[in-house]
DNA sequence: GCATCCCGTGAGAGCGCTCTCACTGCCTCG
DNA sequence: CGAGGCAGTGAGAGCGCTCTCACGGGATGC
């Protein structure tokens, strides 16, 4: 409850002695006011410490000044994924620069998603950047659908989608990750997949497949195993690979969580790493750099991503119409496994 | 960009064959109407897909329906505290179920923090839950006094605080860790404090105090060393008691990262955990099941917490005057080293 | 020296909603 | 059978802001 009842733009006129327009050509920074009047309302301004009513002004500019960073995840991930902290910073980086709010919003029932579409589509939000979209979730789509600004971060699944994306360069940095291993001396490389109802786990096979193929080796099926991102698949798949190709001599796995199962997989199958097999992984996530050892890596330029995503979306929000995809280019992080 | 203007209650109206003022009634779910014309309303919101204006709405309600729930840390530390996840699932229950919306806000520089004040101030949210606020922050205090519904977690340092608050029983969570040493058989015990700039770092000091002479046992000043509630600062901190106190026995740490620094620094001095020296933790991280040997601590329902930080929020925004802080019981969780 | 320009300003409309007030017509009651 | 009540409805004001339009007056141009 507001003490008194908040100063507004006609008691700010009324105590600079102007009128109501002239009080807001001074506070929008507009416009040709002469400097007395410009003065005085400032200083009304300030005394009364008057701050705009948004509700009034994003009534009629149609603009409510903020975004939203919206995580489809249970919160538990949400704060257990080092990807999140970073795409923020990135994105809280730009949006400030651009005098924009950043609203975290993070979704983990159909209730939440239900809600904050009504929340979106009541003009809470300019917009939204939706990370961590799973699958064919219909989300996006269905906001854009609804006229509301979206940009996501990863490529989308549905070919038919129109949202405007960031995404890494997946392809190109499992085809360096591959060809790290080739140059390294591997004969025999396989790979730990992601999961295949994300666009990122075709993407690194495919860059893993293009890469085994231009050095003349020959790629097939049980060169790959499917991993589900995580740890203990990641030791899964290992143990599957192992028992399939007794000689593989170099392990692509297509993200840091998997290739800390592989290490894992292979300390206990007594093969040391780098000696005898070679791991590259990717993400460079933090446990990347803390594995034992410490594990070489494909980094994505997350912050930047972040970033990124934000400008995009400043860029659909303000209409300009052809808002192009932006792939992100990698790098290798060259540590001890390899 | 919405393709076409969005739908008004106007348009809604006019479809339904009534005026504003009923169309208004029938999604308002209140007062008397007739049964007609509520279905007439209701079919033609739902076929224009119409969703109120939240900006025109919250203009005349002075409402808008969403509360923030505002970090005070960097980007870093929100994601890497365990307690956040935990205040932030409690909150956001009990916020969906009363329909309102949570947004979450980092501010990690000044200027952000002054750009939510303006946020705060212009509307954007009915209130605001306040985590992790250090030392004698004046944050809560002045967006209070701008009349901004306030809670925040933790007790303010600040006597003269008039913002209501929840609290872990900080003093009695000691005093069970203490007693429960002192039970255990420990004769010489010691305590690993909090930082003296935050309200939690006295009590809990207080509470190993109290405890202490409660079983006749005398306090000196070389029974404490301060440590900053890192692991670092636990080894460090549990170095200088066994240089002065050497036979000591138990040790009671204020936050269970230092007391992971208690136990290492034990380690490191070939003292037997529980054998010889009996440790208590306080918060019940995930830290502190997974430390070697698994740590005894004191749980605080962070949950609930946050549950109850939000629920006092919105009794604050409704206007009931004496909103009395809340102190939040403690428990112990024995495990190994104790 | 008179028409033209334009700078600084104020009046006023209107964004989409909520809420009060008044009106109509039907039902109830004496 | 007339007065009162009340359910259902519509008209209209107004929330605080932005933005267009029009207007007075001083400087400029030929």
């Amino acid at each position: 409850m507001p003490s008194a009842s908040a100063p507004t733009l006609e008691s700010v006129a009324a105590r600079a002695g102007v009128s109501r327009a002239t009080a807001g050509r001074v506070l929008a920074g507009s416009a040709r006011v002469s400097p007395a009047a410009r003065e005085a309302v400032l200083r009304a301004a300030s005394e009364l410490s008057y701050v705009p009513n948004q509700a009034a002004r994003s009534l009629v500019t149609r603009r409510s000044g903020s975004v939203a960073l919206v995580v489809v995840e249970p919160v538990e991930r949400f704060f257990n994924d080092s990807y999140f902290p970073l795409v923020l910073t990135g994105a809280q980086a730009l949006l400030a620069e651009r005098e924009v709010q950043l609203v975290l919003v993070v979704l983990s029932t159909a209730r939440e998603r239900e809600r904050f579409e009504r929340y979106a589509r009541g003009g809470h939000v300019d917009g939204a950047i939706l990370v961590s979209v799973h699958g064919r979730d219909p989300l996006p789509q269905h906001l854009a659908d609804a006229g509301i600004p979206v940009v996501m971060s990863g490529q989308p699944l549905d070919p038919a989608s129109t949202v405007p994306y960031v995404s890494a360069d997946n392809v190109g940095g499992a085809r360096t990750a591959t060809r790290h291993l080739i140059e390294r001396g591997c004969r025999r490389v396989v790979t730990v997949t992601g999961p295949m109802d994300m666009r990122v786990g075709h993407d690194r096979l495919a860059g893993f497949r293009e890469e085994l193929r231009a050095h003349g080796h020959r790629f097939s099926a049980k060169l790959a195993e499917g991993g589900d991102f995580t740890v203990a698949g990641g030791r899964a798949a290992t143990e599957a690979l192992l028992a399939r190709v007794p000689d593989l001599d170099g392990v692509f796995a297509a993200n840091d969580l998997m290739a800390a199962g592989v290490l894992q997989a292979l300390a206990a199958a007594g093969l040391a790493v780098p000696g005898r097999v070679r791991v590259v992984g990717f993400d460079d996530a933090p446990l990347a750099s803390a594995a034992t050892p410490p594990l070489t890596t494909v980094r994505q330029p997350v912050v930047e991503m972040g970033r990124e995503l934000a400008r995009m979306l400043l860029a659909v929000i303000d209409g300009e119409p052809p808002v192009a995809p932006v792939v992100a280019p990698t790098s290798l992080v060259q540590r001890a496994t390899s």
